[in-house]
DNA sequence: GACAACCTGACC
DNA sequence: GGTCAGGTTGTC
């Protein structure tokens, strides 16, 4: 989520009030609807504002259009001004009035859907989201935790709270001093007072210091996060905790790696 | 809840 | 060669 909404604000002033001239798609299974659909109707949409729901990227169209983007693990939305080299693994390429749009992804896993503004609100997967993490009040959280499920794949499940990656997920409850592996209705309200600010505090810093860069993210300008510099267990297994000195310790929940310190979370 | 699937690449 | 990867979805 902090990376996306870093794209989100670095993306705004360079293409806000910019018209899309032309769209070319070299992977199909990209977009939806398929691409001759998608460039039909995209095509001479002025882009009017930029917002983000949970991981989602949403880009509002005049015309009533809206489009829809998930970068998933690799996807990359980056603006360069006239004539500059597309980066690789590029897919789509938005030309503008002035500059371009590139939409570069590895591992194209990324989704690019082109929705009528009205549907926005009924569709299938956004309005199963959960609250929005930086805009949820305590009682309400506090009210999410009481289910019997294990915390950190709680926490990851985009219908309760939507926005937390691995990532976050694994430094908030660093934060917090609590195991990954607990049940969320087993912590204390001191626990989730905790955890709370923790999701606060570390969500707002990462957003302020461009997201995470561990392998290939980088922001609506190209540029590289900086919170991973700051990260106390994520990609750190056996290196010492830096709250208490013992070895960060790897293992599987979730389905998803897992980093944490098991002498001071607990 | 676990796991494969979707892809490509980095690293040991 | 095997394992792992900012994620989600569909299947047992």
């Amino acid at each position: 989520m902090p990376e996306v909404e870093t794209i989100r604000y670095t993306l705004a002033p360079k293409i806000v009030h910019k018209t899309i001239k032309t769209v070319d798609i070299s992977l199909a299974k990209l977009v939806i609807p398929e691409p001759q659909k998608f460039r039909a109707q995209i095509q001479g949409r002025k882009i009017l504002r930029l917002w983000r729901r949970g991981k989602y990227l949403l880009l509002d169209l005049s015309g009533q259009l809206t489009l829809m983007i998930h970068f998933r693990m690799t996807g990359q939305l980056v603006y360069f001004p006239p004539s500059a080299p597309h980066p690789p693994y590029t897919h789509i390429v938005f030309t503008l009035n002035q500059g371009v749009l590139v939409y570069a992804d590895l591992r194209q896993f990324g989704r690019l859907e082109l929705l009528p503004s009205n549907k926005i609100e009924k569709h299938p997967i956004l309005s199963k989201l959960g609250p929005e993490p930086l805009g949820i009040k305590r009682e309400e959280f506090e009210a999410l935790l009481k289910a019997k499920r294990v915390l950190k794949a709680l926490l990851l499940d985009q219908n309760v709270i939507a926005g937390l990656g691995n990532i976050y997920v694994d430094e908030i409850l660093f934060c917090a001093a609590i195991a990954p592996h607990r049940k969320a209705c087993s912590l204390s309200r001191a626990e989730i007072s905790r955890l709370f600010c923790c999701l606060q505090r570390i969500l707002k810093e990462a957003i302020l210091l461009g997201g995470s860069s561990v392998r290939n993210y980088v922001n609506g300008l190209g540029y590289k996060g900086k919170f991973q510099e700051r990260h106390k267990v994520y990609h750190r297994r056996g290196q010492p905790c830096p709250r208490c000195g013992h070895a960060i310790v790897y293992t599987r929940l979730a389905g998803r790696g897992t980093y944490y310190c098991p002498q001071c979370q607990y």
